[in-house]
DNA sequence: TAGATTGTTAATCGATTAACAATC
DNA sequence: TAGATTGTTAATCGATTAACAATC
């Protein structure tokens, strides 16, 4: 299977939560244009996607709500499951931790580091709080190959450094700092602040 | 001026989140290869971005910071500023309440909304917590404009749809379920374990 | 069969980048 | 001037959508 696009993934993973919802209402089947009503998008593009992994259904009643499942599972899942770790448990980390409590999915986060020595060596939000100076250790002892970022916005690119030394591949940085990590890292941004700023220009606009 | 595209938009934000640094730092000109590297994206990228908002720089000494953020403000602020709220005020809420915290911008988060009793009333991460039950209410009073949804993903629907009733015009919605909302309504979503699946995704693919 | 649905190609739309003239 | 930089058009790339044949 050749790699797909980003957008591609993105919407598999809402196509597999949504289906899980009608799975556990104990709907069997759905038509594109079902799926397409809850994800707020076209049906073309939900049919486009599920050409994309391969899939394809010889009944016209709809996908196998089950049987999709799985084929996106086998898409976006690794075998043997991938560990992450929070790195800086403050508002924004416990949140995230949070939302992955009880959730069975193939990712598992399995530490979080910080600086505060009130949260060094306690369970917070289910996840063991370790220090920031045992991050390279314990990426390494643990098998961890991503990281979330949620430290302050000036340790952002020194903890990177240490991340990408100590071998992490991947990284979900939630701080306001643009960071330049080698090119074998995959690194995804995302800011709160920039998003409500496209919210507000838009409300603007709407209303101009 | 004509509406810009959104991803613009984003960047026009992160610009000037980077040219607040640099003014700081006591930098008066920046090039847009300097820019550009800051953000890891490219010049004509800058350039081509900064055409679009109408401004230019006579000198080829780069752009003038200061004038360069006075500009993009004009653009993406509002003259009178829009009042935000966040609506469920857990880890997620807070976290962009500390945020926002010191932020001198022309958003403004005025009010929080809560169903837990021990915080209604409670100044939290500096803005006051009013009961869920004052919602359209407090919306209409205070002239809030934005919503930011960080509630349980089963409330997201009957409160999104209570927000628009109110008057909200722009909604930021971070929980798990897909809205649907009048399209006279803004609406951007973000999914965190999405993000998270992404970034497993092509770690895998990286590595495969 | 007629109507609904899927899978897929081709067309369109939008965003990024290459190329380059103009300017300092 | 030569080299660096900007502003802008045209080309390219990528993602979405329209159109439609095939199938139930």
């Amino acid at each position: 299977m050749n790699t797909l696009p980003g957008k591609t993934i993105g919407r598999l993973s809402e196509y597999r939560r949504t289906l899980l919802n009608c799975l556990a209402q104990g709907k069997t089947h759905i038509y594109s244009h079902e799926l397409a009503n809850l994800q707020n998008i076209t049906a073309v593009q939900v049919r486009r996607d599920i050409m994309l992994i391969g899939y394809s259904t010889t009944l016209k009643k709809g996908y196998d709500v089950k049987d999709l499942i799985k084929v996106i599972g086998e898409i976006i899942d690794t075998d043997d499951g991938l560990n992450a770790a929070i790195i800086g448990i403050g508002n924004l980390g416990r949140a995230i931790a949070t939302y992955f409590k009880g959730k069975r999915t193939k990712l598992k986060i399995v530490a979080t580091f910080d600086t505060d020595s009130g949260k060094i060596n306690r369970v917070i939000s289910g996840v063991k709080c370790y220090p920031m100076s045992d991050l390279s250790a314990i990426i390494k002892d643990q098998n961890i190959s991503i990281a979330i970022l949620t430290v302050p916005p000036e340790y952002a690119s020194p903890v990177a450094e240490t991340l990408v030394m100590a071998g992490i591949k991947g990284i979900l940085n939630y701080t306001s700092t643009a960071l330049n990590v080698s090119s074998n890292v995959y690194l995804e941004e995302y800011d709160m602040i920039t998003s409500l700023e496209k919210v507000a220009y838009f409300v603007k606009e709407k209303n101009a």
